[in-house]
DNA sequence: CGCGACTAGGTGCATGGTCCACTAGTCGCA
DNA sequence: TGCGACTAGTGGACCATGCACCTAGTCGCG
């Protein structure tokens, strides 16, 4: 269901191909939702089989044809709709956590490289969130040529609110890992 | 696959039925998984089929046969394999972060609306999990006839920590709201 | 006496998501 | 000359999840 809105969302900014469809999510939501290209393929072919889009086909000399998709008003209204319905429960489904519960199984050597292991994947989120929020922020500034500049300052508020948002709780993760640390491998 | 593991870590514990398995879920692990019964009890299903467990069919009176599994010693090396094996890399999926991306497309009222649902949600986890730190924290201090309580003290400082885990990052994101109703509702 | 909750164990189906491979041509690098 | 990467789109298999439904007896409340 929220796939469909995403892809709904991101044709709001410029009529899209599959193919521009799966670069420009990767470089903008991928950060809170992953998608691989069958589904996005497959997503946009039930959002026009709804009439939420349009394609229109655009022959190319040398490569594959270009299915253009086009958001309709039908498809702005219903991710309108979308926004203004009741928030989804979340139910977290966290692999790390379910190792760190039942790691009493294993010596602290192994507690420790499951620690060390979970702190990379954080250090890793945290640069790749800078790396991004510093990109957003240069476009907020000057204005460069980036795709995304369509939307206005109040969209890319919310962008960097949802970049913000995943670099809180990297920091978060990182000082509960320091807790954590020092408290089970005593 | 992660399931599969929660359910052999679960009956590290004590055997159990479908039935016993689902509460003692829903009491510990729950807050980072989420799995409702008939989940669980295919699950069992394909831990016996591949040897990981065993089953023995316990009559009774006046109520339907109680079909108890048992750990086995193949289980317990799967488990400690799963525990030692490289971190899965995690796909966050978050449904309130697609929607505020694309809340440009409503009005500020529906954007506070929207903030104002994700406050109610974190503060409603909090509150749970708080609930749950008590009663952990009493068990470990007191231990009343909590079923969990075979755990040895490194077991349970493990399941605080995954607590913590939670407890942190909700006000990790309540502090985010703050920043955030102030940035995007100016 | 009926209703709902609890104990105990499931089945079936639809949807959603992941993985892998295939077609088919272009371009650049070594 | 071959290898890999890029452009563009598809097909099929499989796994996981969620929801509804079913059997069937017990017990307590009103």
């Amino acid at each position: 269901m929220v796939l469909r809105f995403l892809v709904l969302g991101l044709l709001t900014l410029r009529p899209m191909t599959g193919y521009d469809l799966k670069r420009a999510f990767d470089s903008s939501v991928r950060h809170f939702w992953a998608a691989d290209r069958s589904q996005l393929y497959r997503t946009l072919a039930a959002i026009v089989d709804a009439g939420l889009a349009e394609v229109e086909v655009v022959p190319q000399e040398s490569y594959p044809d270009r299915k253009v998709h086009t958001i309709t008003d039908a498809g702005r209204a219903a991710l309108r709709d979308w926004l203004g319905s009741p928030l989804e429960a979340e139910d977290s489904r966290e692999p790390f956590l379910g190792r760190l519960f039942f790691a009493d199984q294993v010596d602290d050597a192994g507690v420790a490289a499951l620690l060390a292991a979970r702190r990379a994947q954080a250090e890793e989120t945290l640069a790749a969130l800078t790396a991004e929020e510093e990109r957003v922020a240069a476009v907020l500034a000057g204005g460069g040529p980036d795709a995304d500049r369509v939307r206005g300052t109040r969209g890319l508020a919310l962008r960097l609110a949802t970049l913000r948002h995943g670099l809180a709780h990297a920091r978060t993760e990182l000082a509960w890992l320091d807790e954590t640390e020092r408290e089970v491998l005593a």
